[in-house]
DNA sequence: CATAATTGCTACCCTAGAGTATAAACAAAG
DNA sequence: CTTTGTTTATACTCTAGGGTAGCAATTATG
């Protein structure tokens, strides 16, 4: 650490190891880029046939390498699993974070926050399905972290839904319980969604915001 | 079938072959307890750790028996997914159908409907959930005939949906994409519940019937 | 009690696929 | 133009598990 500090430092006063560094830094990229190449594919895979159907080789192929390639990104087919499932449920949790730091009322949030949340999932559908199908084929301690992460989104959501109770915008009468409710109504969305299919991502989308709002609104409300 | 029938008729005349028929008949019924039993150890391994990484012998060991005994049951592993899978979709099914045939307002049949799919799925977690999961897993035939049963359970949801917008009991716009939401719902139960987790059945069953109610309520309306 | 039929088990085959040791190809440095 | 390090491929190993051939045990029948 310290040692690493101190080069950099170093590297700032004088030129060819600047240079080295800016190589290095490309260097990086690349790597990620070969990471996030490698982890779009499996994901394709692990979407269309399931994580255990699904051979490296095969992913390998798709890339034109060979595996020994992907095993050198990546230290086990585990690793990329639970990469795929960590950008299904962060997608989702920041889509909804960014949601609610727009400013309004309880329902002008909660409208927002399905249309994003929505987006998203149908947008990185392959991640978000099987981020929900594949928890069982997870090592325990990834499943834990996954798990953190997806209560954070409910916790988030059941916030917003006691906030809209105490104004009164929304009728709720356990705000943790409806948000389990909500979140499970957009998550069926990438379980059930087909690109290309009868109905367009808008028109789920919008399907979304007037069941959800539905499911909160008090009786005898006008629609929003 | 001719000569079945005939030698049926025979039985029914002579006494030895009336034993026999009676013997036969006791068999057939062993013969069905021994593959209900392997179906429901082997839903029992899906449901937890997924069709692919669960194995023949662990399911044999859990049933004190050997591989082969399954394999003198069921023609191989697929076949066995494929009875899960179809239990899991025709139970609910034909709770849907059952909760139809009772009289009743749209409003009334629809909450029927719900509370009933809703205790099957619970009750049969394991079938259901796997259906939902592992369809990927399925031969393409085998696919297509539980898409077909699915495909008549949100068929008739959509009549019921219909026929309560016509009666303006329902607001809704569109019920046949109403329809996949609310199956989605009842389908989102199977995949979250967990017996002796922090909310019943009963509670799970309630809000269930509660928020399919709000999602189809004219604005307006009160509570049922 | 012997013989036939049924039922289950022992012991195996064989393939597929995760993971790796090692060599080649290439790039960068001197 | 050599040397050194890095990147990717070739060519494996090894195990797990689906599926089966053939034998043993059990049960029914004459």
């Amino acid at each position: 650490m310290h040692t690493l500090a101190l080069a950099t430092d170093i590297a700032d006063l004088m030129d060819k190891p600047k240079k080295k560094r800016a190589a290095s830094q490309l260097k990086d990229e690349i790597t990620a880029y070969k990471r996030r190449r490698i982890l779009e594919e499996a994901s394709h895979f692990f979407f269309l046939n399931g994580y255990e159907a699904t051979t490296l080789d095969s992913v390998a192929e798709q890339l034109n390498v060979t595996k020994p390639f992907i095993y050198s990104y990546y230290k086990n087919k585990g690793e990329l699993l639970y990469e795929i499932c960590q950008t299904g449920i962060q997608l989702s949790l920041t889509a909804l974070e960014e949601a609610l730091s727009v400013e309004g009322t309880a329902s002008e949030q909660l409208k927002i926050v399905v249309e994003r949340v929505a987006r998203i999932i149908i947008e990185n559908q392959r991640y978000v399905t099987v981020y929900l199908r594949e928890e069982k084929s997870l090592l325990p301690e990834d499943a834990r972290r996954i798990r953190e992460l997806r209560h954070a989104f409910d916790t988030k959501l059941a916030a917003l839904l006691e906030k809209g109770k105490r104004t009164g915008e929304f009728d709720v009468q356990h705000p943790s319980r409806t948000a389990i409710w909500v979140s499970g109504l957009l998550s069926w969305i990438a379980l059930w969604y087909h690109e290309g299919g009868r109905w367009s991502a808008t028109e789920v989308v919008m399907d979304a915001i007037t069941m959800v709002q539905k499911m909160v609104q008090p009786a005898g409300a006008p629609h929003a």
